[in-house]
DNA sequence: ACGCGATGTATCGATTCGATGTAACGACAC
DNA sequence: GTGTCGTTACATCGAATCGATACATCGCGT
């Protein structure tokens, strides 16, 4: 969902949409990022829903001094173009965007729905992990370390399944093999953070140094 | 693409279009399937283009005595309803689909199209690697290699940003060291495949038995 | 005899993507 | 000063996809 990646970017500072675009870039590793064709879509309908609002719209910077009486002559002509709504492209012009209460309120409501298991949302919750109540959070992560295990049930099955025994070649079998890895490695990384996690709630908790040690694991089998 | 898998599929085998949704669980790993919304319309163009033609068309299995002629009135009105267009669900009675010659051609086109560097497109492309010849295998593998190397370097520039380094919490550290142990456990795997594919040209090549050794790795660094 | 879950095809509205258009701005060249 | 190029920025379009739902039949268990 765009909405959680929005609303939690707009909590921690207001922005416009471009910015919003760079940042979602880099929470979501570079690809996987969110198109334009989404993201202005979804800003308007957070407005109607009035979860965020505009705060700032800078047609022109005011500093600039302009010199020629021509140049003026001409940014109002185009001025009033726009307002008469006859073209599309509307140039320059930031609009900044906040966060309601009503918006904050949303956030923590997306942040929690527990009927969500895609990965990229999972990401994205993590990311904004600082927002939740400490028990939330690690609820968060124990539910997606049920959805792993259930992911690796499923895979082993797959795997010791005789029907598809005839059908599979090298390459699917290399897949199979990518994928068990990758997800062992994810539960890995999961149990180290909801490690830190724990040992962080025991104490005062200082929220802001708890690195999971890269080495550290709990791993259980069930062979 | 979802042309990419169903005309992947449809060469080892006639299916239809449940069965094809299925499969694709299976391939792309439970999670991450396509959905009825997409795979109906896509069939659709498919067959309009002249990719797959439907095969087979079974309306109602005749081996079964349906017994009362009552029963036998209503299926014939239901058909006749059916037939007007005024109903929307069509039923029972599967369309077998089968691949043309000409969805051959598009099929090696899309396996070797060199501007798609999307995760799902190449876990496709490998599961039906054997349609293609061994240059284009392996064409693939390292363009592959190539964008992995790309993302990992994005990566490294985000992990030493000077920038950012006020406003990252443990949790966005956290996500990061996940992407970037991910990042090169995938490059291990791809190496494996790589190599394996190169001791397999070189002699006879056995197709069906390369699995990669789980433990080899010829990982270079940049460090 | 009957209901219920699996198998099947199909469509709808909403969301998202990818491409494209428009435009202002900064900077540098000349 | 005035081109024109790269970056920043907002916006929309058509196509692809999703998730939900409808409709229909088969087969099974009871």
């Amino acid at each position: 969902m765009i909405d959680l990646a929005i609303l939690g970017l707009l909590t921690e500072q207001e922005l416009h949409g471009y910015e919003l675009k760079k940042r979602l870039g880099e929470l979501l590793s570079s690809r996987a990022s969110v198109s334009f064709g989404s993201l202005y879509p979804a800003l308007a309908r957070l407005e109607a829903q009035g979860a965020v609002k505009a705060v700032e719209e800078r047609t022109s910077v005011p500093s600039a001094p302009m010199s020629g009486s021509l140049v003026g002559e001409l940014a109002a002509f185009r001025a009033r173009v726009r307002e008469s709504g006859l073209v599309k492209g509307t140039g320059r012009g930031k609009k900044v965007y906040g966060i309601t209460e009503h918006g904050r309120e949303r956030l923590v409501e997306l942040l929690s729905d527990p009927d969500v298991t895609d990965d990229r949302a999972f990401t994205l919750r993590v990311a904004f992990a600082p927002h939740l109540p400490d028990a939330a959070r690690l609820e968060l992560f124990e539910r997606r370390r049920t959805e792993l295990l259930r992911r690796r049930d499923d895979l082993r099955r797959r795997e010791s399944d005789p029907g598809r025994a005839g059908r599979t070649h090298s390459y699917l079998r290399a897949l199979l093999e990518r994928d068990a890895e990758n997800l062992a490695h994810d539960l890995a990384w999961l149990d180290r953070l909801i490690e830190a996690e724990r040992s962080a709630d025991h104490n005062g908790a200082d929220r802001s140094i708890p690195v999971p040690a890269p080495q550290a694991h709990l791993q259980e089998e069930t062979p």
